[in-house]
DNA sequence: CTGAAAGCGCTTACAG
DNA sequence: CTGAAAGCGCTTACAG
């Protein structure tokens, strides 16, 4: 039970606990030569692994950063987790993570315990519709900067702290844009739930931008951000279009907020025997390594996904300054590929 | 800076800091009615947040568990590390993420801090050659263990410890069995680096099944568990076999030990004019959720990966008993489709 | 049921 | 350069 502790490597190096403590893991002040060696020896041959707890009660941080995302399997979360990792690696933090499984309550809890943990900083990858960030966390999220907790969001709104914005809506729009240069110019949408702002903010950019140019989707539906909520989305999408196989004049290009929900999509299509994209055109969001080599490959945009997740963490860290109105845009990449080309 | 303290909330309520103590955090002793309720308005109003560091100095346990990866952003460690989010929450536990980048140094690193953090458990969740767990680390393990601490690892060789066994050379077994029962007769492999004993064992599950029946890999090749290592692969065993389009009496099926290797085979051999699985079949191994709606579809074998991920928690937190040969073997599921299909 | 006090393992002014 | 001592914020026997 009882660990190897700082007294017991002072009391065989013969010298007081301060000076063990400084030796091991203060900086500055240097020793007298054969001190810090007996010291470190001693430290060696006891095994001795310096207590972090106590490290956190005695100076004011933890070292530890906390990463919440709302699913950890998704590849979307997994790659800004990637990011995250690095940049703490290189700052020597350690990364508490929490999957919160789309819940807000759970959110919200795993919130209260990186705050009981005190986190030196807490990254919020989840996303939400504007405003929507409840009165508790904003409460919780009051007192811990208070308390010298800095807070970054990810692609939401949050009136204070840090944030790296994905441009999704900008992206969205551009994709909007590259696609009518393209030609098309039938359009419908598969969006995703209401209350996350990302699938929003997609939605909205490609919508507007194709009001621009005086064209509007000629359906929407939605669906969750899954692999299941693009197919059925999909289904009841071809219903309303009444598409059937190789009699459309011009296939309608479908933008889906998210490649997962564009890979069920074309699934569902290919069940109904459309084909992709003559019968219909579909443009993802993601740019999903694993779905790179798909066919017919897909149109989306990329994020730079990680980055994003290194610039969380180094907003995150900065001290220099307030976390407030920090604030980085990324801008996403729009790349066409087959899924969208015209006969 | 300065944080509410149980002290804050004690002088409040007007009670003892052993009082607020036990009405907060404490579970069994009920006290008067009044001091209760009393404390925990206090609480309230003053937003007192207990701090995790101060608790776990004072108890004997950080309710800290730590969890090593490879890679975060790939599938298959995305899926375990999901499962045990899933299993923390429900054990109350937080999770502490590594993600080593293969390298063991970092991986190393990472177990003395998770130590130094006085987790509760660590699941190792890498995978090496046998016995190539080097001398530090079960050093480190070893003392970590004699303080109580528990260790589990998947898919790797240890001499103490729980272990969850995720059966993969048993499983490409059956991979091969049902392939050759399927009326293949020639094979080839494209493996893993060898330091890797997931890769290793798939190969030889293999390989050996097709001993049994008396058969042999026409060729062997490796790469990377990359996307761009099946890539690279695969063209070298392309090359190797001297395939050209339309030109196979009886395609080659070629086992990728994993999905993403098998998708930049795929790629590789598009590129090359070859289809699969007319000029040359291939099997994966994972069932990456991404890939199911791959066409063609990607005969593999399933490993279930957040189970997996559970089911390690849950040993690393069994009371009940020392961890020490506590083994979970996972049996995996062969899915045959498309891409091994003979003509 | 409640409180005073010791202790968890470190760090860090403050003296020397 | 080094040490004695206080303090970080809790929990938990031990008394009452």
């Amino acid at each position: 039970m009882a660990a190897v502790t700082l007294q017991d490597v002072a009391a065989r190096a013969g010298v007081s606990q301060a000076t063990a403590s400084r030796v091991l893991n203060g900086s500055s002040r240097v020793p007298g030569v054969g001190v810090a060696d007996r010291v470190r020896a001693a430290a060696r041959e006891l095994g001795y692994v310096p207590n972090a707890q106590a490290q956190a009660l005695a100076r004011a941080s933890t070292g530890l950063l906390g990463l919440i995302v709302h699913d950890i399997a998704d590849p979307y979360f997994s790659s800004i987790a990637r990011g995250v990792q690095t940049a703490a690696r290189t700052a020597r933090k350690q990364v508490l993570l929490a999957s919160t499984d789309r819940d807000f309550d759970i959110e919200r809890e795993s919130v209260s315990t990186f705050i009981a943990h005190r986190a030196d900083a807490i990254v919020l990858a989840g996303s939400r519709q504007s405003g929507d960030l409840d009165r508790d966390l904003e409460a919780e999220f009051g007192r811990y900067r208070a308390n010298g907790g800095r807070v970054v969001v990810i692609g939401q709104p949050l009136a204070f702290g840090g944030a790296v914005e994905p441009e999704n809506y900008f992206a969205s729009a551009e994709l909007a844009d590259a696609l009518i240069a393209e030609g098309h110019t039938q359009f419908a949408v598969i969006g995703g739930p209401g209350s996350i702002r990302t699938g929003v903010d997609r939605r909205n950019g490609f919508v507007e931008a194709l009001g621009r140019r005086g064209l509007t989707p000629l359906v929407e539906v939605s669906g969750e951000f899954t692999r299941d909520g693009g197919y059925s989305a999909a289904r009841r999408l071809a219903g309303a279009l009444q598409i059937s196989p190789g009699a459309q004049a011009e296939p309608v290009c479908v933008f889906a907020v998210t490649d997962v929900m564009a890979i069920g999509a074309i699934a569902a299509w290919r069940e109904l025997g459309l084909s992709v994209p003559d019968d219909i055109g579909i443009a993802g969001f993601d740019d999903i390594p694993t779905l790179r080599d798909y066919t017919p490959s897909l149109t989306t945009v990329v994020l730079p996904l990680e980055e994003i997740g290194r610039r969380a963490v180094e907003l995150a860290l900065r001290t220099d300054t307030d976390c407030d109105d920090l604030r980085e845009r990324i801008p996403g990449r729009v790349i066409l590929r087959d899924s969208t080309r015209l006969p």
